[in-house]
DNA sequence: AAAAAAAGTGACTAAATGGTCAGGAAATTG
DNA sequence: CAATTTCCTGACCATTTAGTCACTTTTTTT
């Protein structure tokens, strides 16, 4: 009577998946007014009628979708303290956020995508938890430099510049590959990471952690 | 008989430059899918068939605004030789690059979009005057790796470092406003500048030009 | 196994949109 | 001023596309 439904392991869920994973693929190489719904349909190898069914539009698929993809952007750093050493932490939430680069690109293309055009789904998250967020973050940085543990960079463009940083990967990759005549592979993230740790750990007055000086961790 | 025409100061002129803002500015709010010609029209007050009289289709005035576009990317970077100094021409680059996403924000836009989609229209420039441009940057600094003047870190990732950082400036304003609480002015660009220049110049193992280190140049 | 709920889909529609075309107005030129 | 070129535009069209609907099939529940 009470249909638990849906979201069960049930036929439903599987279809919801593979549907998300295909538009996911089509929204992060066409955006969201350059994919069809014909297209994530032939992607997902289902009726686009089946999309609708699941979805009730477009957008809501792609409110879905974004939910999805927001929900990937943990990471270590959220549990930091002020108590943790702030280069160790740095350069794990430097590495997690290039991991989700190599690993997740093209979660990263629809966020950028999304934020390029004004951020419409996005502003009430933006406005709510991701400040929050933020503030604890930068609240963490601020009582690091305080006590001496680090350089007074200003924690608010420190982070922006992290996550230009780490995000640029997947983002431009297409601009990165045409430079350097190949796409990048996992050795070459792994260098990327521990040359941007060094880079912003040094401006930080930071020394690099041993984990993250030589081959990767 | 030999038609001057079009790129005299004439009328066309005019209106190919009021249509262009438009379609820049409808670019980068919507993306190309996303804009209509009929959008572009309404812009710059003009009727959509003249638009398409001035240029042959929608994806001709892409390709035209993108050139446009292509050519703001210019800055003393160029002309740099490797008996300039490091920490001098570096922080110009970075100074340079950030005034570009504070007074064209829009172009930093449309380009992002650009390369997050593939960039169709930019892979012939970025595998030959781009890598050329890219290279000679490259040689520089690792001449000046070699001569000593500045840490060893790799040049390649240090320029998309920099591309990465400067144009979030511009290209993720919704979510930096968002976070803020309010946009940033042509203060917060200066200090966002400041904190940039001296977290890379750190990196690099330079001291910060007298010129970046207190109030804007 | 009957009933009910969920899954699935082909045919269709209404709206949006890029682009064409024929003809006319205005400006420029000889 | 006549001729030629440039400029301008309303009407129209072909295509794409999000979404609906009526109806069938499959799965789950009782």
């Amino acid at each position: 009577m009470v249909s638990k439904s849906k979201m069960d392991g049930s036929i439903g869920a599987k279809n919801k998946q593979k549907i998300l994973a295909a538009a996911e693929k089509a929204f992060a190489t066409y955006g969201f007014k350059g994919t069809s719904v014909q297209q994530i349909a032939d992607e997902a190898e289902l009726p686009k009628t089946n999309i609708l069914y699941y979805f009730k539009s477009k957008q809501g698929l792609y409110a879905a979708l974004l939910q999805d993809i927001m929900s990937l952007w943990n990471s270590r750093f959220d549990q930091v303290t002020e108590n943790d050493d702030p280069a160790e932490s740095l350069a794990d939430y430097i590495n997690d956020k290039m991991t989700m680069s190599r690993t997740h690109p093209q979660a990263s293309k629809i966020f950028a995508m999304e934020v390029l055009n004004g951020a419409p789904y996005l502003h009430k998250y933006f406005r709510s938890e991701h400040v929050a967020w933020t503030d604890g973050r930068i609240e963490i940085l601020n009582h690091w430099i305080k006590q001496g543990k680090m350089k007074a960079v200003d924690p608010q463009y420190l982070l922006f510049n992290i996550w230009a940083c780490t995000q640029h990967y997947a983002d431009f990759s297409s601009q990165i590959t045409s430079l350097r005549g190949k796409a990048m592979k996992r050795a070459d993230f792994d260098e990327a990471t521990r040359q941007l740790i060094q880079l912003v750990l040094s401006g930080c007055g930071l020394s690099v952690p041993k984990k993250y000086q030589e081959s990767a961790e």
